[in-house]
DNA sequence: AAAAAAT
């Protein structure tokens, strides 16, 4: 009750009625004195998870519209915790109670019986609700521009790699998933799934490095659950134990950086679960512990777990691993730059998850570094490497642009930049968490319906935001690098770099959550001398991905070659062109890596990507003097 | 240097 009362204090306190009042507001831009009254308390409105990204009452990305009429009768309250918990599928009209995720036979849930499978039937109203209606097609799940997935290039490698997939086919999926992915709109297979099927299909591990745009969700989720059905549940354990009653015994572990890309992960589970006996669940941090448990144990044959919760819920001996068929680690590199692998390796290797032997593991990495190929050598068996080419980033789906701004002028240029043209969802990057609650408050003050997603606010504000940002309530999200990658968001045509990164792999992958699915996206940056530290790595990129690359880029580039990173990150040479990072199945010729000599030249991107977290203090000491810019900039963040 | 994640 008290993280209620305070995640209520803050939110008034922070003047969130931005996101409610945005639509009101937004008629009279640059009209800031409409904002005092959008403090009252009963301006924040909350849309149900399951209502989400539902046309009616709210016109989407209209947000000039009625948008915060349209939602009324929710007072917006009791559910601001269990936030999570709704995520089971509202079961009654308004219904956001918690209860609401306890699967029955009336929510789509099957059964298996008997060493046989028997799915529910199907539910017109359940499936409207999972899938939305074929009308708004395009508007959510779909949208995605399947053709633009032919020219992905994918590698796999290992040994007796199996035949790639042409179409979605019982078998080698189960007729069930067949049908649940149709209803999902997916017509045929990306390249990632193409191979990840028939991959675990046969029993094989997977080592895969790939972006979320490329249907990597569905490319564990698919085949994963596909055997699920087939196969049925493990029976409990007799180790089990006392006490065992309120424990849950996952059949499927997925593991991601975010809460927001674990909620994520779960929300496409729960429609692949659609009429099975797999009960999908999720845990992660920032909502109340004792609910979330209380909802695992409604059932829990699909975990979808933050490592954190995961771990706690561990410690109190709620979750046994001990029936693990499947454990999926996605972003797994992020995982790492977190800080996560302690916490990883323990829930792997000191539970009472099966060996490497008698499960099936599945990774899922951006990048490729030395730190990834350990995890994969201690977690992964006979893996197959697969390498798939980027969905957009280096090809002409997002358009590149790299403005000069001073730190100074940036909040007036973000301003014409906005008020340029009909823009869409437009998601603004900030390094830090302060500049993102600046700067959300000085843009929606000017007039434009912005909202923040960062790692002070609490849960039920990052899932608020992320919500009014998708229906376009608050069509300007201002985030930090939480949001930097694997949020898959529909739809987000600009990209603004008010500050760039430090590193050329969290631009790549900023701008990657435009142009998503085979769209097309603008990314703007701004840059100035702070950022010279990517400049050569701007500079490579652009120039493959046939971007115009500003002379001022080029200028600057010159003036830091003295000092700088000579040469930048050499190469990238990761297989195909423009990939970020390396991404090479390394076990070759030689086999084993321990004493290899060959990895840091190995790779192009081997010298920052050798060591796991020692990046920083290498660049640091180069860097630092070059910040004499700030004179007092900061008075105003 | 910042960000994320269990409390």
């Amino acid at each position: 009750m008290t993280d209620l009362a305070q995640d209520m204090n803050k939110l008034s306190v922070n003047g969130d009625a931005r996101n409610g009042a945005s639509a009101t507001q937004n008629g009279a831009p640059a009209n800031g004195g409409a904002n005092g009254s959008a403090d009252q308390p009963q301006k924040r409105q909350y849309v149900p998870p399951h209502l989400r990204n539902r046309p009616q009452g709210q016109a989407r990305s209209d947000f000039g519209g009625s948008g915060s009429n349209g939602r009324g009768s929710s007072s917006g309250r009791g559910f601001a915790f269990g936030g999570s918990g709704s995520y089971g599928g509202g079961r009654r009209g308004g219904g956001y109670g918690s209860a609401s995720r306890a699967p029955n036979p009336r929510s789509g849930q099957g059964r298996w019986v008997d060493g046989k499978h028997e799915p529910s039937p199907r539910n017109e109203r359940i499936e409207l609700e999972l899938f939305g209606s074929a009308e708004e097609s395009g508007s959510s799940t779909s949208g995605i521009n399947f053709d633009n997935y032919d020219d992905i290039p994918v590698e796999a490698s290992g040994d007796d790699v199996p035949d790639a997939i042409t179409s979605f086919t019982a078998p080698p999926l189960d007729e069930l998933m067949v049908e649940n992915i149709t209803l999902s709109r997916f017509t045929k297979p990306t390249p990632v799934q193409k191979y990840s099927v028939p991959i675990v299909a046969k029993g094989r591990d997977l080592m895969a490095c790939a972006q979320t745009g490329s249907g990597k969700t569905g490319g564990f989720l698919f085949p994963v659950l596909s055997e699920c059905f087939k196969n049925g549940p493990l029976p409990v354990p007799d180790t089990a134990g006392p006490f065992s009653y309120n424990k849950v015994y996952p059949t499927v572990l997925i593991m991601a950086p975010t809460r927001e890309l674990v909620s994520q992960i779960f929300e496409e589970a729960k429609k692949f679960c659609y009429r099975s006996w797999v009960r999908p669940a999720v845990a992660y941090g920032g909502v109340d512990i004792g609910q979330q448990m209380r909802t695992l144990q409604r059932g829990c044959d699909l975990l979808v777990a933050a490592p954190g919760r995961l771990t706690d819920m561990l410690e109190r001996n709620r979750v046994s691993l001990a029936n693990v068929k499947y454990l999926i680690l996605d972003e797994a590199d992020r995982m790492l730059d977190m800080g996560f692998e302690p916490q990883i390796r323990h829930i792997v290797q000191e539970c009472d998850m099966p060996d490497v032997q008698d499960r099936q593991t599945l990774m899922f990495s951006a990048t490729f570094p030395r730190n990834i190929q350990m995890l994969a050598r201690d977690f992964l068996k006979e893996y197959i490497f697969l390498s798939v080419g980027r969905v957009g980033s280096t090809s002409a789906n997002i358009t590149q642009k790299v403005l000069l701004v001073e730190d100074d002028e940036k909040r007036s240029v973000i301003l014409d930049l906005l008020s340029a043209a009909d823009l869409g969802l437009t998601i603004v990057f900030t390094e830090t968490k302060r500049m993102a609650d600046y700067l959300a408050d000085f843009l929606y003050d000017q007039g434009f319906p912005a909202t923040a997603i960062h790692g002070n606010r609490t849960q039920y504000e990052r899932e608020k935001a992320l919500a009014a940002f998708k229906n376009g309530t608050a069509p300007i999200l201002v985030a930090t690098a939480v949001a930097a990658r694997g949020l898959d968001i529909p739809n987000v045509q600009h990209v603004i770099n008010y500050d760039l990164p430090t590193d050329i792999d969290d631009y790549v992958h900023r701008i990657g959550r435009t142009g998503r699915a085979g769209n097309v996206g603008i990314a703007t940056s701004f840059f100035n001398r702070n950022n010279k530290i990517i400049v050569k790595d701007m500079i490579s990129l652009l120039t493959e991905a046939s971007q115009e690359v500003p002379d001022f880029l080029i200028k600057i580039s010159r003036e830091s070659s003295y000092g700088g990173r000579g040469g930048g990150r050499g190469g990238r040479s990761g297989g195909f062109g423009g990939r970020s990072g390396a991404t090479r199945d390394f076990r070759r010729g030689g086999g084993g890596f321990g004493g290899s000599s060959g990895f840091g030249g190995g790779f192009g991107g081997g010298s920052s990507y050798g060591g796991s977290n020692d990046f920083g203090s290498a660049r640091s000491s180069g860097y630092s003097s070059n910040y004499g810019n700030q004179n007092q900039s900061t008075s105003w963040w």
